[in-house]
RNA sequence: GGGUGAUUAGCUCAGUGGUAGAGCGCUUCGUUCACAUCGAAGAUGUCGGGGGUUCAAAUCCCUCAUCACCCACCA
């Protein structure tokens, strides 16, 4: 039965694939014929994730790489797995509750959980289902997750990894190795999620904001001289204030200002410092007092050069205030709406004050107060940011300006009917740079909480030292520099998440605040009973050892119990609430997925493993925390090569995003294309470092691509080239036809270059390699060569040429299946009987050194050049292509005669062209072909327009005597000979000698034209 | 403010010192036994501008311009 037309890629995709898992193709080790092992870790997509574009790339780029060393015969393991996504994943889930009206805080902690394991488990097939499809050769028996082993979890995962215990291990290390601390420090804070994250998931956008000028009056209606000079120190301004003027973007913070900041060198306020201000909102009978005071942090020339501080809801003031023992007052409720509780403002407010004066309090007391207007609670902090507004302009204390003060931009208020000089508020128009939550989307705000850190600068050196000395590479280049700046400036990591779902931190508290880490429960009572017993509390102790009640602290004396027993308090420990951030477990994805801590097998073949494939936009999430937090486990780097690759966009360039509604599903492109085809067009277009733009006409191409390829072998299988004994005998040495001879040397070339390609992580090239072979060597060439030759009557020549034809496309479908592993994988089985499948086919090493012959590299490229030449004369001319034409040679040398006379039945095919005539001199009227060693014409008198001719000639003659001018240029300059490599000068002088040659036929055939004429 | 990358055919992009390339698109032609998801032929470039290094520059250096992205605490 004859093969179809095309290849069925929706019918043969699931088959093949599911052939490849039944067969153990994918297994770790399988068809592993030598000792070196290659390990690619994927990077885990969220567990309810789906496939976009750029896992579609990225995989593609894995699959390539672990089966092409599959079947080099490594010992090849590729691990799949899927990341928790703490927020993404929680989101999800109380979405699905949003739709019945219910929220996460309605029910248990617990319950909440089961919906999102519940969750976990329907979503989990999906993402590999898609990773299949796009023919990803996972070791799915091995799949991991970032929770495995997590309390709670309904399903275990396939491979079995405890990767929690993974998890909490690292934490308990690292905090006992006081790697991890806990604090209360201003965070990044999220009010949708209502938790903090890491200075990484924070986006800052630029967005259209104003600022205000705001009058903060000197306590006691104080007054100062104000002098502003310019450059050369005239004085421009003198006047006597009583206020000092604050410029801000976020007017609601002033509720909490602890100071106004000036620069030390400032003579401005020189006079005023040390003296109070008040902040200009708030009921008038409480004012509060907030001094003045120095920092090197103001900018003179900015603004009014001084700067209001709220160090608890801004980093630099945060600073600031840190530096001046200045009380951070926190506005905010955990939703970003102004704080509701305390007691009422009077009360509240006293307190500042007496702090403002002198009073001691620390950052918990501070903390616990409530300095927010009793008017302005529980508002929405841009509605309370109005209000504020609103008061103060009321009150008279806004700065004032003219209404054409350029500064106002087109959101001032101008009132229509008055002029120019209209006083109004100075409310600048100006851009500014919002922090905004990555997922959320919501504006961050800087909050003052308690959370746990990494101290990154511990751990940070041994990443930065690895790549460094090329222990671990980072390709491209570039990517290296953007790391070390990264980890040269490291920050403290926030890792603790106030969410549900995640790795809940392994530290419990007891009721004395005193804090204890353990992996478990029971081991944090042991060391807290240890601990209790050291310090001499062996009743307390003995509490918690049973978990019973103590007393009020210092109540035990010896013998008897002496408290009242309503004053009893529990002695239980309390667990933390807050869970990991996602990255901190994704850290240790290359040892938790081999099994770390346990000593495994696969731990000890496969760590450290040999690439990571991931894209630019993780490197600080995940690449840089994972060469720190492996160094920090087990002193190793966690793999020897990261390639980043670069973005894929849409046709225009645009990020794929779905608000702009460029994405492409790269599952529909599965769907119209075939998954060969979608893979070899992200393949091909992967240069090194550059972003590619996808376009489906792109994809199109490639499709047919694989039907080229898929007629090829149809083509083979119907002149009975696959299965017979002929095939099967493909010996180099016996080869006699010159077109046989050069195929196999061009296959051992294009070999020699994907695996060049490969090997440099060039896959573009790769592909592109093996796309000009295919198509423009074998296709285009190759096979209509084989065409007289299997119609030759000797039989000798047709079981060469079948033998040839069959071991070349059986190459073409090894060194395309990394990249096109469907079409190849069913051609391989179509074709022929195979001992295997080609999946674990062992790859080929054919060296051109031993299989190029270069007479017939010679002979081949001398009839290529003469079809060329002929079909090119034909096609100008207007020869109709059915037309056989006569061919007349008038100079021809033994070597040209020669390779005629072998290749003369595919050259007169090829060309459609009659036997070789000899002539002494071109007929009127031919067109003349000037060739290597040879001067041939085609007499086409009658048929070919004389003008049309000479252009033609004109034409190519014009091309070489530019290409002359350069090459004559080069070897007249005398420094050419003495300074260019002596390789160099021989080419050029042999081009030189081609060049004069071919343009001295063509001036001749210009010649006869000319007397014609 | 700092950093990185880009600028090559109509479009999308390869090409890190030695004769400017590919795919798509475009024009003309083609129903012969692998393939119309095809074949044959053709057109199109002062390689962003300007300097420099070199026997030789798309390629290395400097500079300018435009675009993109990343990082950053200017109230």
């Amino acid at each position: 039965m004859p093969m179809e037309k095309t290849f069925d890629a929706t019918a043969a995709e699931p088959r093949l694939y599911d052939a490849w898992v039944k067969a153990g193709c994918f297994s770790a080790g399988a068809g592993a014929r030598r000792s070196e092992t290659f390990c690619i870790m994927i990077p885990p997509p969220n567990v309810t994730g789906n496939l976009h574009m750029g896992h579609a790339f990225n995989n593609t780029l894995q699959d390539i790489l672990v089966r092409w060393h599959r079947m080099r015969g490594f010992d090849t393991l590729w691990q799949p797995g899927t990341d928790h996504a703490g927020i993404a994943t929680q989101m999800v889930v109380e979405r699905e509750l949003a739709k019945s009206n219910r929220r996460r805080t309605d029910m248990s902690r617990e319950d909440f959980l089961d919906l999102v394991w519940e969750q976990k488990n329907k979503s989990r097939g999906n993402i590999r289902g898609q990773l299949e499809r796009l023919g990803a050769s996972c070791d799915w028996d091995r799949e991991a997750f970032t929770m495995a082993g997590a309390p709670g979890e309904t399903e275990p995962t396939p491979g079995g990894q405890d990767f929690h215990g993974a998890v909490i291990k690292t934490f308990v290390e690292f905090y006992e190795k006081g790697y991890i601390y806990r604090g209360k420090r201003l965070v990044n804070w999220d009010p949708h999620f209502e938790t903090a994250i890491s200075d990484l998931e924070v986006e800052n956008i630029d967005v259209d904001g104003h600022m205000w000028h705001f009058k903060y009056p000197l306590a006691g209606g104080a007054t100062y001289e104000y002098v502003e000079r310019d450059e050369d120190g005239t004085v421009t301004l003198r006047e006597t204030r009583d206020y000092i003027s604050i410029a801000t973007t976020r007017p609601e913070t002033m509720l909490g200002d602890g100071a106004v900041a000036v620069h030390p060198s400032d003579e401005r306020y020189a006079s005023i410092v040390g003296k109070l201000c008040e902040i200009p909102v708030g009921p008038k009978e409480h004012r509060r007092l907030i001094p003045i005071i120095t920092d090197d942090y103001p900018d003179p020339n900015f603004g009014s050069g001084a700067v209001k501080i709220t160090g608890a809801h801004d980093f630099n003031d945060y600073g600031v205030a840190s530096r001046g023992g200045i009380p951070m007052y926190r506005l905010m409720a955990m939703n970003g709406s102004l704080r509701d509780d305390g007691e009422p403002y009077a009360t509240e407010a006293a307190k500042a004050d007496a702090i403002a004066r002198g009073a001691d309090f620390t950052v918990q007391s501070v903390d616990a107060i409530n300095i927010v207007p009793d008017d302005l609670r529980g508002l929405d902090r841009f509605d309370a940011r109005k209000r504020v507004v609103e008061q103060i302009t009321r009150e008279g204390l806004a700065v004032m300006t003219v209404a054409s003060d350029p500064r106002l931009g087109k959101t001032a208020v101008k009132p229509e009917a008055e002029g120019a000089d209209t006083p109004v508020p100075l409310v600048e128009s100006k851009t500014i740079t919002q922090p905004f939550g990555d997922r959320s989307k919501v504006v961050i705000e800087p909050m003052l909480t308690d959370q746990w850190f990494v101290d990154t600068a511990k751990i940070v050196q041994p990443a930065i030292d690895a790549v460094r000395n090329g222990e671990t590479e980072i390709l491209p280049e570039q990517h290296k520099k953007v790391y070390f700046n990264w980890l040269e400036n490291i920050e403290p990591w926030t890792i603790s998440r106030q969410l549900w779902w995640g790795h809940q931190i392994p530290v419990w508290y007891d009721e004395r605040g005193q804090m204890f880490c353990a992996p478990t429960e029971a081991e944090a009572y042991q060391k807290a009973q240890e601990y209790y017993e050291k310090k001499g509390d062996s009743f307390f102790a003995a509490c918690l050892l049973m978990g019973i009640f103590e007393g009020p602290v210092g109540a035990y004396e010896g013998e008897h119990l002496d408290f009242d027993p309503k004053d009893l308090k529990p002695a239980k420990l309390s667990r933390d609430p807050d869970v990991l951030d996602t990255w901190f477990s994704s850290g240790l994805w290359p040892l938790g997925t081999l099994g770390w801590p346990e000593d495994t097998e696969a731990l000890n073949r496969y760590f450290p493993t040999s690439v990571l494939i991931t894209g630019f936009d993780i490197i600080f999430f995940w690449v840089a925390r994972m060469m720190m937090m492996q160094y920090a486990m087990v002193g190793e780097r966690p793999f020897d090569t990261v390639y980043v690759h670069a973005l894929v966009r849409d046709e225009k360039g645009k990020k794929m995003s779905k608000s702009l509604g460029n994405v492409l599903d790269p599952l529909d492109l599965v769907d119209e294309f075939g998954a060969d085809a979608v893979r070899f067009t992200l393949t091909s277009m992967a240069a090194m470092g550059r972003d590619l733009k996808l376009s489906t006409s792109r994809i199109a191409g490639y499709r047919n691509f694989t039907t080229k390829l898929w007629n090829a072998c149809r083509f083979a299988e119907m002149n009975g080239v696959f299965g017979t004994e002929a095939a099967a005998e493909f010996r180099l040495d016996d080869l006699q036809n010159p077109a046989n001879k050069w195929i196999v040397g061009e296959t051992a070339r294009v070999r020699e270059e994907v695996d060049a390609a490969l090997s440099a992580f060039r896959f573009n090239d790769a592909a592109n390699a093996l796309y000009a072979f295919v198509w423009g060597k074998v296709c285009d060439w190759y096979v209509e060569f084989s065409k007289p030759l299997f119609a030759s009557d000797d039989s000798a020549i047709v079981s060469e040429t079948k033998a040839t034809m069959s071991w070349v496309l059986d190459r073409c479908l090894m060194l395309l299946h990394p990249i096109m592993p469907f079409v190849t994988e069913e051609l391989w089985g179509t074709l022929a009987e195979r001992g295997q499948m080609l999946a674990l086919t062992p790859w080929p090493e054919d060296q051109a050194a031993e299989m190029v012959d270069p007479d017939a590299d010679a002979e081949i490229s001398w009839v290529i050049a003469a079809i060329d030449a002929i079909r090119s004369a034909r096609g100008e001319m207007g020869v109709k292509p059915g037309d056989e034409i006569p061919v007349l040679a008038i100079e021809l040398s033994d070597d040209a005669q020669r390779h005629w006379t072998t290749n003369e039945t595919l050259i007169r095919r090829m060309a459609r062209v009659g036997a070789l005539g000899a002539a002494d001199a071109a007929p009127k009227g031919s067109v003349t072909l000037a060739l290597p060693g040879a001067t041939l014409c085609l007499p086409l008198q009658g048929l070919i327009d004389v003008d049309a001719e000479k252009d033609r000639l004109s034409k190519s003659l014009g091309k070489l005597e530019k290409d002359l001018k350069g090459l004559q240029g080069r070897m007249k300059n005398p420094k050419f000979a003495t300074s260019a490599p002596p390789e160099v000068v021989e080419e050029t002088q042999a081009m030189l000698a081609q060049k004069e040659a071919e343009a001295a036929k063509i001036t001749a055939a210009l010649g006869r034209l000319a007397e014609l004429a």
